[in-house]
DNA sequence: TCTGGGGTCCTAGGACCC
DNA sequence: TCTGGGGTCCTAGGACCC
């Protein structure tokens, strides 16, 4: 049976989610910041018109953003998190299988919808998630995944499709691929276009007409040849309806001020594995590797010093104060004094379900009384909030090294203490 | 003063083995 | 002075995504 796939995309997602609490805000230029207020990661076509690109760093344009009224946020997750569910849960409603591929996007299989005017279809979407949520979304419709985000590209981008398109219609696709450079096809990145641009292809037309598949192949992977196929209409991408068990987990974050001793990295160290357990333990995993990375700021002028170590286990746990425990063996092993610390990093990999974990005749595996320590702890945070119990290792609250969110919005729909009042 | 965080997949090259 | 070929596994790093 020949594929429809519809992609869902909410516009300028985490600004759209602060403008929900600040309609005042709608049609003004908005942006929301990364961790540390360091660059924009959402930006409304208000504050793209400014030409503030995605990822500029803040304090390069702040002055602009100070005289041109901006509102910038902090990034505020749980938020944008909440808000997500809430658009998710709407599209579920419109296709017999959908996939969510990220916070801010979905891709829908319409393919057994055909009786449908699927223009009008994904028209009553757009209406419906709007009206229900309050987050405004793109929708494009194509025969294969690829072409369905070069279909939302168009839908995003020009007035006239009034934030729906299809390259359904022969015209509509010719038009689509003719107007969308290499760089902005799923899975065509700026290295890979520069690549293209030697073989003289520009425009995502250009390289679906480009007719050497080995080529492909051999200047870049399977995986790129199937993308080509893939703007050729020929589908080569499922939905993946299932999310998959993490194979690694990386927690990790830059500090608010600088960090030179040992002792403040292992807090920030310790602090980093408990999130990372959290997240294991939620995916009923263990793990075997863990590693640490600490590094200076790469963008100053200092002594520069970048190192990286790796624990293993001789049998897998997901026991929080293994884990601390083998993260400070790591960071004890690569820490060098005289140097300005800027992040560090928890990784944990090697990872297995709890069923089929590696017992060891040399290591203890985590006993009984070592799981329901931990059950216990991540219901208890689960139920009251994130940190309400942690280790002792990881220090106590409002150090230095946590990070600086001077603009964050309120908790308006995840703490009842900051929830919006209507007078 | 100030430049994010969390993932996946692929490849090249080294180690090692027969 | 000469010194194979092929396979696997592992790892670091690159490229991409949101």
């Amino acid at each position: 049976m020949n594929k429809i796939f519809a992609l869902v995309d909410c516009n300028s997602f985490y600004c759209s989610c602060e403008r929900l609490f600040r309609p005042d805000l709608i049609n003004k230029p908005v942006g929301v910041l990364s961790n540390n207020d360091g660059c924009f990661v959402s930006l409304t076509r208000e504050l793209k018109a400014l030409g503030v690109p995605m990822g500029e760093p803040y304090f390069k344009v702040r002055e602009l953003c100070d005289r041109h009224k901006v509102a910038v946020f902090s990034a505020n997750f749980s938020l944008y998190t909440n808000i997500s569910d809430r658009v998710m849960m709407n599209l579920i409603e419109f296709a017999p299988e959908v996939e969510l591929y990220s916070v801010d996007e979905a891709f829908l299989d319409l393919s057994t919808l055909t009786h449908l005017n699927l223009n009008a279809y994904a028209t009553q979407i757009k209406q419906t998630v709007e009206r229900n949520t309050g987050i405004p979304v793109s929708i494009g419709i194509g025969p294969s995944k690829t072409l369905a985000k070069v279909a939302n590209h168009i839908a995003k981008n020009f007035d006239f499709a009034q934030g729906v398109y299809s390259v359904m219609p022969l015209n509509n696709r010719e038009f689509a691929l003719e107007k969308t450079l290499t760089s902005k096809v799923w899975g065509i990145g700026r290295r890979k276009s520069l690549k293209l641009k030697s073989l003289n292809i520009r425009t995502a037309k250009e390289l679906r007409d480009f007719d050497n598949d080995a080529l492909i192949q051999k200047l870049f992977t399977k995986v790129t040849r199937m993308t080509v196929d893939e703007l050729r209409g020929h589908s080569r991408f499922d939905l993946e309806l299932e999310p998959k068990p993490k194979k690694e987990i990386i927690s990790s974050r830059t500090f608010g001020a600088p960090v030179y001793d040992i002792e403040t990295l292992k807090e920030s160290v310790a602090s980093y594995a408990s999130l990372a357990c959290e997240k294991l333990r939620a995916q009923k995993s263990s793990c075997s590797i863990v590693e640490v990375y600490i590094r200076t700021n790469p963008h100053k002028d200092i002594p520069q010093y970048y190192a990286y170590k790796a624990y293993r286990f001789q049998a897998h746990t997901s026991d929080t104060r293994k884990v601390i425990h083998a993260a400070w063996i790591a960071l004890q092993k690569i820490y060098k004094p005289g140097f300005e610390y800027r992040k560090a990093l928890v990784k944990l990999s090697d990872i297995r379900s709890e069923s089929q974990s590696q017992l060891s005749l040399f290591e203890e595996t985590d006993s009984p009384n070592s799981r329901i320590l931990m059950e216990t702890m991540d219901k208890i945070n689960h139920r009251d909030g994130p940190h309400t119990l942690k280790s002792a290792a990881c220090g106590v609250d409002n150090h230095s090294w946590r990070m600086k969110q001077a603009l964050k919005s309120r908790r308006f729909v995840t703490g009842w203490s900051e929830i919006c009042w209507v007078n």
